[in-house]
DNA sequence: TTGTAGGCGTTATCAG
DNA sequence: CTGATAACGCCTACAA
């Protein structure tokens, strides 16, 4: 039976290689997989052989056989949102290091088209990073029954979880404040269902509480600029001297309004974010902010996920440490 | 032979539910891909085999046949730049409408990298889209020979090629500049290599030309907020009075050392830039920039590429309109 | 060390 | 309309 001639693609397989350097396909598939099975000699033909007619090995037929393709999903919330952008990079730099490919796909804020991206996706990769899942914890685990998944930004029972570690450096945010004579802090809250913002509330809450000072929790708003501005009003009437928002957007948006209605940034009133987001220092003043180890947390989720593929084991769930605070101009110097 | 039994990882094949539904795999198939030639009864019983035991066609099997796996890859030279934003989710939206999937990758800026992608990438992907790509157009040629391929912001003969229309704009904007007294415009390039530098230069040259305007054009600067600052001298020894960088982040990096400079945008110096990046309206004042359709211009690359997978026939190179200027602060107004 | 002979899950061709 | 059967390209026992 002829199997030679090229694929329909025109690509040539190992049966062309097998025709060029005369021997036998299965001899070109370990020469080229487990050249230490085969005769040098063999190996060197065959070698060049593929060489000379440009061969390159297809990754399809070969994950039919092993059931995996070198590539990892991930899911994100919003593309839209910059945040997200430095976990695909770090994701990125690391698939790269590990000879995966990333496949990006999007859930549009919404929990259905999440799940549906999510099994869509499980065909096809080896494994899936879940960022700021709107999915239930259930779903979560149902995803993780059929190949692994890392989520990042949320913790959930019998999956691998990764988050930012965000206490030592909010206990950091308010030593500065402190040593500024901050004492009355307000906490604009994002969306209350996120599991990001019952980090940052209850870090906050507890390092306030340790160090006597008083915070007041604002009515939650959107986490957008919009939401930002929204809140004026109450953080005014709240007496509070420095406003931690849930997001950068949010600080900016705040920012923003605060300038239109003359209110001195950072003399009559403080203003702190989250994320470090890409422009936050393009604002007069400048924005202060606590810079998450996004990158991190992306690399890290594709070597545990790699990990778990390859060893076959969950790889532990983990804080990752690295938090920074960004003072610019919007808080108060010492 | 007992083919039946779950595969591999456990999921279901069309052998199981050929067991429950009595009928041969090849039926199945036929039936779950081309109901309209099996009879009604027995579709009927397939799907509803398929649905007791939560069968999901195995992408990688199919893929292996029709040498297609609904993928589509995305290379862009630098996720950290805001620019490609757009691009990628135009390219999301149209790939998850037309039931494909986008596969991310990195050049990191340098064409060994990228050419390595490129090819990796290729065995897995139906096609492929390049983003202000660093090859040469003989290698993005040798791409395109073996799966189609679609380029942005970038022109190669034989390739399907598509860009932002920038002419119409620039007219708008000099309309602008000069209904507000302004006659010597400056040019900040980018790099002289970039296909979009040369498109903006180009355009903007032939545009103060027809209007006898002055056109100085300044050395080229690394397309960064540095590079933009580092540019302010020879804008002030231009002489003139409004500045068009290449890109936002030369604009804003201009604006910034401005203002450190005491030099009042817009009354001293107007500044525009290209892009509309994230962040461009977080600055004082607020940056006039262009805006490109970079969201359709990632759609329309998809859904060409589409085309060209599903007809064969590639398809046409466009410029893509719907460029608009977008007046802030660092303008005069009229 | 190398060749033979399946098998991976699906689709497509060809009879029946 | 449905059932065999042969690819698709690669991998891997097993046999030679």
């Amino acid at each position: 039976m002829s199997r030679s001639g090229h694929g329909r693609n025109g690509a040539p397989t190992i049966y062309d290689i097998a025709a060029v350097a005369g021997v036998n396909p299965s001899t070109v598939s370990r020469a080229l997989s487990r050249p230490e099975r085969v005769a040098e000699a063999t190996v060197a033909r065959v070698k060049q052989a593929a060489q000379s007619l440009n061969y390159q090995a297809n990754p399809i037929a070969r994950a039919l056989h092993t059931g995996r393709l070198q590539t990892i999903g991930l899911i994100v919330a919003d593309l839209l949102n910059p945040v997200y952008f430095e976990v695909v990079r770090g994701a990125q730099a690391a698939a790269a290091a590990g000879n995966y490919t990333l496949v990006l796909a999007q859930s549009v804020e919404d929990p259905e088209a999440e799940m549906l991206a999510a099994q869509r996706l499980a065909g096809t990769v080896d494994g899936q990073i879940l960022v700021t899942s709107r999915l239930d914890d259930s779903q979560i685990r149902e995803l993780a029954e059929v190949k692994p998944v890392v989520v990042i930004n949320r913790e959930v029972q019998g999956v691998t979880s990764l988050a930012p570690e965000v206490g030592p450096v909010i206990g950091e945010a308010l030593e500065h404040l402190w040593a500024t004579g901050q004492r009355r802090i307000a906490y604009l809250p994002g969306p209350l269902r996120s599991w990001a913002n019952r980090q940052r509330s209850r870090a906050l809450a507890e390092a306030v509480e340790t160090r006597g000072m008083r915070l007041t929790v604002l009515d939650t708003q959107p986490p957008t600029r919009e939401g930002g501005a929204a809140a004026l009003e109450q953080v005014l009437a709240s007496g509070a001297s420095t406003v931690f928002a849930y997001n950068d957007l949010m600080a900016i948006g705040l920012l923003q309004v605060c300038a239109r209605a003359s209110i001195h940034i950072p003399e009559q009133l403080g203003i702190i974010g989250f994320d470090d987001i890409f422009g936050a220092d393009f604002t007069t003043p400048a924005l202060s902010t606590v810079r998450l180890p996004l990158f991190d947390c992306g690399a890290r989720a594709l070597s545990s996920l790699i990990h778990h593929i390859e060893q076959g084991e969950p790889a532990e769930s983990s804080h990752i440490p690295g938090s920074q605070l960004i003072l610019r101009g919007s808080l108060a110097s010492v």
